[in-house]
DNA sequence: CGTCCCATCACCCTCTTGGTGGATCACCAG
DNA sequence: CTGGTGATCCACCAAGAGGGTGATGGGACG
């Protein structure tokens, strides 16, 4: 038996979810909650195996919630339901290590086989929410990272030893130490790499070279 | 209607997906492929909307068939099928832009909703997929943000706007133009944020404000 | 062998940065 | 009301960074 607490603002939504999920036997909602303090203390009282949380309630929000739930009672999945996919929220969610993010808008059979799936200690993301981790994931870092580490093709390798020292927000003389070599030398060589890349200033270069991955800290 | 390519290696895993898939109407198998090679031919050749592969395959591999078809045939959606849900194929499949990443040893049901999903443009991740890349997601990227945001609750808000404009890269003038304030007090802003943080140069700032997300583009 | 590119260094000049002290204003507690 | 605190603002000065030019030596390549 998967034991839940429901956590939403509106009665409407709750029993709406109530009616989906307890058409799955195996599912029970062992108490609900108006607010995002009152789920906290519900969900502790009555330490279910899920706690699905409605992101926008008053007073404490699901997100806040969440975190508060994870720091005292990790054992307990976090499930997020929301109407909105705003990627602010699904990265903050993911953040607190959420198990599931569920729009409202879904189909009631994936409500019960998210809560489900969560049940079994795996996640789940509703398809429009898992798109936007995928393109945050790949997209987002990827594709940028793919075109800086073409615009650095264009460098000798000394200059992306500089590179990635300056990068990581050290001075020209500090480099020139680390390298063995004279202040003079660094400063051509960072001369260098601003002509070929066409920046300004080394603090562009260090987000090139950051966004490209040549720093690992 | 959904058109459909399928590709594994395995005759009675082809059967198997394609006896499930056709239970649903809005369905359709248009052909299938038994290595990857193949899988790529027949998909350039019939244009379905998406690709279903399997990551273990002769000749070519799942993966490398779908680098080939994003790069040949972006419109089409990629959907990897397989057994493991190692964390290799995980990152290396999402980085691809696959739109889904199914466990053969889902739920029917599970297929049939990730080809849906995956249809109306969303993407869709077995709960165990989910589970690695929010690990991934959060563990990896996020801790950094986290702690890089903390440090800069520290900074006043005008501190704030002159660290995300450090971060990307303007100097001291640009930012007093963009701000309306003379050169002398964005300097003293800057030295205020280096001394807060206890770093040493702008470029660390700005290394610092790209961590925490400050920096958009 | 000559040519090209890389890496190294030096010198000079200008502009940018970073550090410090100080002014004004708002807010809050005694 | 008053003193303290912090945010915002500004000016001055020393140090660092940016940019130009030129020069040396060493590989690579035709």
């Amino acid at each position: 038996m998967i034991r839940l607490v429901l956590a939403d603002d509106e009665a409407m939504i709750r029993a709406g979810v109530r009616s989906i999920l307890t058409t799955d036997p195996e599912i029970e909602v062992v108490a609900e909650a108006a607010d995002g303090r009152e789920a906290v203390d519900v969900v502790l009282a009555n330490r279910p195996d899920i706690a699905l949380l409605d992101i926008r309630m008053p007073r404490l929000d699901g997100l806040a919630a969440a975190e508060q739930l994870r720091a005292t009672a990790p054992e307990i999945a976090v499930v997020m339901l929301t109407t909105f996919d705003e990627d602010e929220y699904v990265a903050r969610a993911l953040a607190t290590g959420a198990a599931g993010f569920l729009l409202k808008a879904a189909d009631p059979r994936e409500l019960i086989m998210g809560v489900r799936a969560v049940a079994d200690g795996a996640a789940y993301l509703s398809p429009r929410i898992a798109q936007k981790v995928i393109v945050q994931f790949s997209g987002g870092r990827m594709s940028r990272q793919e075109t800086a580490r073409k615009e650095l093709a264009a460098l000798t390798p000394r200059e992306l030893d500089v590179l990635s020292l300056v990068g990581r927000g050290r001075s020209n003389q500090d480099i020139a130490r680390e390298l063995f070599v004279s202040e003079g030398t660094v400063k051509s060589h960072v001369s260098a790499i601003l002509l070929r890349l066409r920046l300004n200033n080394r603090v562009q270069a260090a987000i090139l070279a950051y966004e490209a991955g040549l720093i690992d800290s």
